[in-house]
RNA sequence: CGGGGUGUAGCGCAGCCUGGUAGCGCACUGCGUUCGGGACGCAGGUGUCGGAGGUUCAAAUCCUCUCACCCCGACCA
């Protein structure tokens, strides 16, 4: 752990320059506008943070900005000592560059695209992979000059389907994006390692709880992509954990693995009962009085296929535990399925002959191909539909009742409980929200774009690539979703608006409170400290109910009551109760407050 | 893009069913009182009723079309 002292050195919010909130703008709102739904999005929106220009589209106010600022100032910091170079890079790119890697037709209608007097096309960068391609395969002639890592703090435009959640989910945004180059994929390894530390550097220092987990690498395969996640019930993504490793990894990724027990002898005969009514495996297992992992149940995909083929199967049959769910990415990795849709009642009728609610592996023709997820292939004695409409089965069992499955995958989702595929031990799941990504990008952009450098023999070699993203503002948006109360903000120290928000009741009639307010405005800007000093001409319910809802992390109070006794008041927004404090501590009090908030915080968890 | 919903003052909403002077709360302006937790009194301003057509003597209200925004499903920082 770093010293305060050293932190403190690094201190990386903008300069600190006298601000009083008569001067300032604050715009505050008491209700929320009904278009916003989750909760950082309708406080960002009350605290006037942002207002909302078109759809997915924001400005940031000036107390919004300072966020970002601050956001900004720390990954930048943090990029510049891991060894990485800033530029800057054009939003507006030609169509030419995205033709030649290919993404020009890749992309779809996320990529905004348009054209300028002359006709030419351009798109709004969503990401600059070609970009900065174009500049390395100019610039990048021998590899003396490699390894090397350009990133850029930029404004990047995705046209979302449906953006929503106000910043967190936006169409323009602002993001870090990083690219670095190298000779050899040992060392592409050695610099991803170098951002895997640093990013935990970044949201730690950022004052946020998140957790880093291993992505989808696609069709490179390999250890090559984390996300990063800060960690909020509201997140839109599940993390699987396990506490007894480092393991973790997006639900959509982490494997099921197979049960270690073999499947149990058959028990029971099977035997017909009569479920009218109940479709759900919820009710069937209350119904029956059974656990809901005896139940199973069976889901009708249909390949979409290129070309069709007369004698490929009519319908896949996915069965799943009761308790389990169809993870779709999963489905997708089957030979044969590796586009699908899901059936229709009709189809369903057509090769089942019972409508959906009570279709089952059991008895179905040859056209049907069954496949069973590994929990689904050790269990004995299940409940499953009979296909015959308000009837299942139970004491079904595997050889006996029905063939073998066709196939056994990992075709769910892992649930709390499940082993941790790395053996330690059971996982958890949590929610997050993706702030981060680092990815191994290898030589496919330095292929399709001949990006090439001369090694150490002469040899024309492409660049190994790594690419490394952070969500600017959507941080802004998820610190506050991790962040808050039934107030208000609930702001970190390291990106808070301003550290410290001093107020002084009847400021505007009290020569006493002003001046002691006034002097210890001055001897925190003295410190260097970020300070507000809000003298606006409002009744104190409005000052501190609106300090409240910005969510600045330390406030001073100061009456006349206080000052009698020769005391101020201080409380932090994370506490639950003030502080009386010696008039002439008050400031002392504040810095220890702030060295504190600074080392305690945010970790990796 | 498919399904659902909403557009009326800066924000939150009522009015629409059953056509007939456009309203309420907050915010805003002026004056006065008040001032340690979103004050009170008096006075005041505020609207192309999302837009375009249509029906009608008359449309916020009924009909058609359109646009915008929000919510639920497949992607991503």
């Amino acid at each position: 752990m770093r010293t305060a002292g050293k932190l403190a050195a690094l201190s990386s919010s903008p300069p600190v320059i006298a601000m009083r909130a008569s001067r300032f703008f604050i715009s505050t709102l008491k209700e929320a506008p009904s278009e916003a739904e989750l909760v950082s999005h309708r406080l960002m929106l009350r605290a006037g943070l942002i207002r909302r220009l078109a759809g997915g589209i924001y400005s940031w106010m000036p107390l919004g900005l300072r966020v970002v600022r601050k956001v900004e100032a720390i990954v930048r910091e943090e990029m510049n000592r891991a060894g990485a170079i800033e530029l800057s890079m054009p939003v507006v790119q030609p169509a030419e560059l995205w033709q030649e890697s290919g993404r020009w037709q890749a992309y779809g209608p996320e990529l905004l695209r348009f054209s300028d007097r002359h006709d030419r096309e351009f798109v709004m960068q969503p990401t600059s992979e070609e970009v900065i391609t174009d500049i390395a395969r100019n610039e990048l002639r021998s590899y003396r000059q490699l390894p090397v890592h350009f990133y850029q703090i930029q404004t990047k435009f995705r046209d979302e389907r449906r953006p929503r959640f106000g910043v967190m989910r936006g169409r323009e945004f602002v993001m870090k994006d990083g690219y670095s180059f190298h000779a050899d994929h040992a060392d592409l390894v050695r610099e991803y390692q170098n951002m895997h530390d640093t990013y935990c550097r970044i949201f730690t220092r950022l004052g946020l709880r998140f957790r880093p987990v291993a992505a989808d690498t696609g069709s490179i395969g390999g250890t090559g992509s984390h996300e990063f996640h800060v960690l909020a019930d509201s997140g839109e993504d599940s993390i699987a954990w396990c506490p007894a490793s480092d393991y973790a990894a997006n639900v959509e990724l982490a494997e099921a693995v197979a049960p270690r027990a073999a499947r149990p002898a058959a028990g029971h005969p099977m035997s017909r009962v009569d479920t009218p009514g109940l479709t759900r495996c919820e009710d069937v297992a209350s119904h029956l009085g059974i656990e809901l992992a005896q139940m199973v149940k069976a889901i009708a995909l249909v390949p979409v296929a290129a070309s069709a083929q007369t004698d490929a199967p009519a319908i896949w049959l996915l069965l799943l535990r009761g308790d389990h769910a169809l993870n779709e990415i999963k489905a997708q990795k089957l030979a044969g399925l590796e586009n699908f849709r899901f059936a229709s009642d009709g189809e369903i009728v057509a090769a089942l002959g019972c409508r959906p609610g009570y279709i089952g592996p059991v008895g179905v023709g040859p056209r049907v191909r069954v496949i069973a997820d590994r929990a689904v292939a050790v269990t004995a004695d299940f409940v499953c539909g009979a296909n015959t409409e308000n009837t299942h089965l139970g004491g079904v069992n595997w050889g006996r009742d029905l063939p073998e499955p066709h196939e056994i995958a990992d075709i769910r989702n892992v649930v709390a409980g499940d082993a941790s595929p790395d053996g330690a031990g059971p996982l958890l799941i949590q929610r997050g929200i993706e702030v981060g990504h680092i990815f191994q990008l290898r030589r496919k952009y330095a292929q399709a774009l001949k990006a090439t450098f001369l090694d150490v023999a002469g040899k024309a070699t492409e660049f190994e690539m790594g690419c490394y993203g952070i969500g600017i503002t959507r941080i802004v948006a998820a610190a506050i979703e991790q962040n808050h109360d039934e107030r208000g903000i609930v702001w970190p120290d390291p990106i808070a608006p301003f550290r410290v928000a001093i107020t002084g009741l009847g400021y505007r009639r009290s020569e006493r409170v002003r001046a002691a307010t006034d002097a210890l405005y001055e001897q925190l800007l003295a410190q260097g400290i970020d300070v507000l000093l809000d003298d606006r001409d409002e009744r104190p319910g409005v000052i501190l109910t609106d300090l409240e809802l910005l969510g600045i992390p330390h406030r001073v109070v100061i009456g006349e009551r206080g000052l009698a006794a020769g005391q101020v008041e201080y409380q932090a927004r994370s506490a639950s109760a003030p502080a009386l404090v010696p008039l002439e501590e008050a400031c002392k009090v504040i810095v220890e407050a702030l060295a504190r908030s600074v080392n305690s915080g945010a970790a990796a968890v």
